[in-house]
RNA sequence: GCGCCCGUAGCUCAGUGGACAGAGCGGCGGCCUUCUAAGCCGCGGGUCGGGGGUUCGAAUCCUCCCGGGCGCGCCA
């Protein structure tokens, strides 16, 4: 890659310089290279001069001029200068840069994919909702992002594994239970009360409804926890369905209950006692989680001898670590950030590292509908699921929207009206047009008899024009793109990627007829435009978004 | 009160300590006998919430203040 190129070039002409003495020796910083915003500053850019001019007791221009006088003989490089404060901006070759093209199709649907060393085996966990309804946006925001974040890792060379976290256990889904065979009692013409607090949403009775066609009455001297089980179930099959629809598949889905019956969480509770942090007060067992910066120590085991929730967080966490990943990933939503010091104490109270574990806290997203706030509550069962949300929107729009400038700490903003608008409100279809426009370029080349050429033949440095260029520099920039969101589990580094590629592939179409006259120039663009369909695909394939060949 | 997050154009938001802070939408005005007008071009629009500080350099880091969101159970 061309970054890692000039980044031991730089770190070589250092050593040269330092070599015949021209400059003194000094620890290098590490070498960053970046595409600068203007034209005019070159292809490439690096600070080292000023990043390492006060070690080297140098003026950061002087030092630059001694690296740039090392590096103005390679090939790759066009011109090497120094400019402002001592910035070193290096213009790629016309043979390197217009190569790019090539590099793309030798890649394919790799194109973009890297190795990050040392590769590490990672899980996401994501959504785990309780059993006890269906999902709503806020879960499909999670849904999304996790999977994500889980296929950039992937696309950076990390072994990755997704998981579910099934809260099924405990008060909530007793009274689901509760709930669930009241309405079937009154689906069977019974007498009976949903209890106070319980579960009134309208997907209830349809659950009830739902169960009387499949068992008949069967069930009408039934307890509450068989309903609780087979509503588990049922929600958990509905839950599914929706991921399915918009691409999420889990690897495992974890049952909280499992924990419980297979002795984990009182297994997990003795083992944390092993480490010390534990005692005893007012008849419950108390974690010292204050040790590790926590607000106050936390119950573990009720005075009534019963588990708490967060005993059952950390069987959960030892069952990840039994499983041997390098990294875990929590992906949460805000309402439970107040968690995240109790977890990560309790990691440091079992005497583990906790920096191989991320908590990723998101924002909320508020659900509009134009522009006026769509109120959502469970408990009335006045609420848009996520699933009437796709019915509506679409699995593409609603996976794009939803990734689409998140840096996750920022609450979003769903505007049903605006996402199902196909028109430039929404920047799906922008991306999905430019790919589609490209698939018609190249099948107009094809009725006009032009099949593109093996691209080791075809001259790509016929491509000159400043349009051509542009978006030859966007297109080799997709495995830095990738790489960074990746690192720094940011997805909607991809849609803006790709919303700026298919902006500079307009550009080219409006300036550069691909079809023409000119046999060669003809082969150069239509590689030019094949790599940018491929560039494109690959993006909104990470992103779990089609690429349309005809809109 | 304490903790976490946020505050950038009229709106929704990008911006990994670097060069004059960007995009889309909205507003106005242009462009289809030529490869998809779901497109392109032009015009406007900013005390990067405010004050201090660190730095050669701050929207970015530190600190205080203002404004907003969320969370602070032996619930899950």
């Amino acid at each position: 890659m061309i970054q890692t190129l000039l980044a031991d070039a730089i770190a070589r002409a250092v050593a040269d310089a330092q070599a015949a003495g021209a400059v003194p020796h000094f620890e290098m910083p590490p070498v960053e290279l970046s595409r600068p915003k203007v034209p005019e500053h070159g292809d490439w850019s690096s600070q080292i001069a000023l990043a390492a001019a006060k070690r080297a007791g140098m003026k950061p221009r002087d030092l630059a001029n001694e690296i740039a006088g090392r590096m103005a003989e390679m090939k790759e490089i066009a011109a090497v200068e120094v400019a402002g404060p001592g910035f070193l901006n290096f213009r790629l070759s016309h043979a390197t840069l217009t190569g790019i093209v090539g590099e793309v199709q030798e890649a394919g649907a790799n194109w973009g994919r890297s190795r990050t060393e040392p590769a590490e085996r990672v899980q996401v966990e994501f959504v785990s909702a309780n059993p006890t309804g269906p999902l709503h946006l806020g879960h499909g925001r999670w849904a999304v992002v996790g999977d994500a974040i889980a296929t950039l890792l992937e696309a950076t060379g990390h072994r990755v594994e997704r998981e579910f976290y099934i809260n099924d256990f405990g008060n909530q889904m007793q009274l689901f239970g509760e709930s669930l065979r009241a309405r079937y009692l009154q689906e069977n013409g019974r007498d009976a009360d949903v209890p106070e607090g319980g579960y009134q949403g309208a997907y209830m009775r349809e659950l009830a409804q739902e169960l009387l066609r499949e068992r008949g009455a069967e069930l009408a001297d039934a307890g509450a926890d068989v309903f609780r089980e087979i509503g588990r179930d049922h929600m958990l099959t509905h839950q599914r369905a929706v991921l399915e629809r918009i691409g999420v598949r889990f690897d495992v889905w974890f049952s909280e209950t499992e924990l419980h019956r297979a002795g984990d969480v009182t297994h997990g509770i003795e083992q944390v006692k092993q480490h010390g942090h534990v005692y005893e007060a007012d008849g419950a067992v108390w974690l010292r989680t204050t040790d590790f910066g926590d607000d106050k120590d936390r119950v573990i085991v009720r005075e009534s001898g019963e588990p708490t929730y967060f005993a059952a967080d950390i069987a959960y966490y030892l069952s990840k670590k039994s499983r041997g990943f390098d990294r875990l990933i929590y992906l949460w939503g805000a309402d439970h950030h107040g968690y995240v010091a109790r977890v990560r104490a309790a990691i440091q109270c079992l005497g583990d590292d906790p920096g191989t574990v991320e908590f990723l806290i998101g924002q909320l997203v508020n659900l509009k509908r134009s522009g006026q706030p769509v109120r959502m509550s469970k408990r009335t069962g006045e609420l848009v699921t996520f699933e009437e949300l796709v019915d509506e929107v679409g699995s593409d729009a609603t996976r794009y929207t939803l990734l689409r400038q998140l840096s996750i700490d920022t609450p979003l903003d769903f505007d049903i009206d605006l996402v199902v608008q196909r028109s430039q409100d929404n920047p799906v279809f922008y991306v999905q047009y430019a790919h589609a426009r490209i698939c018609s370029i190249i099948g107009y080349a094809r009725d006009q008899g032009v099949e593109s050429a093996p691209v080791a033949n075809v001259d790509l440095e016929r491509l000159s024009h400043p349009s051509e260029l542009e978006l030859v520099r966007k297109i080799g920039a997709l495995p830095d793109v990738v790489a960074t969101a990746g690192r720094m589990r940011a997805p909607h580094r991809l849609t803006n990627f790709a919303e700026e590629l298919a902006g500079l592939f307009h550009a080219f179409y409006r300036d550069c007829r691909v079809v023409t006259d000119d046999g060669s120039l003809t082969q150069a663009r239509l590689h030019l435009s094949i790599s940018t369909k491929i560039t494109l695909a690959n993006v909104l394939a990470f992103l779990g978004v089609t690429a349309p060949e005809r809109m």
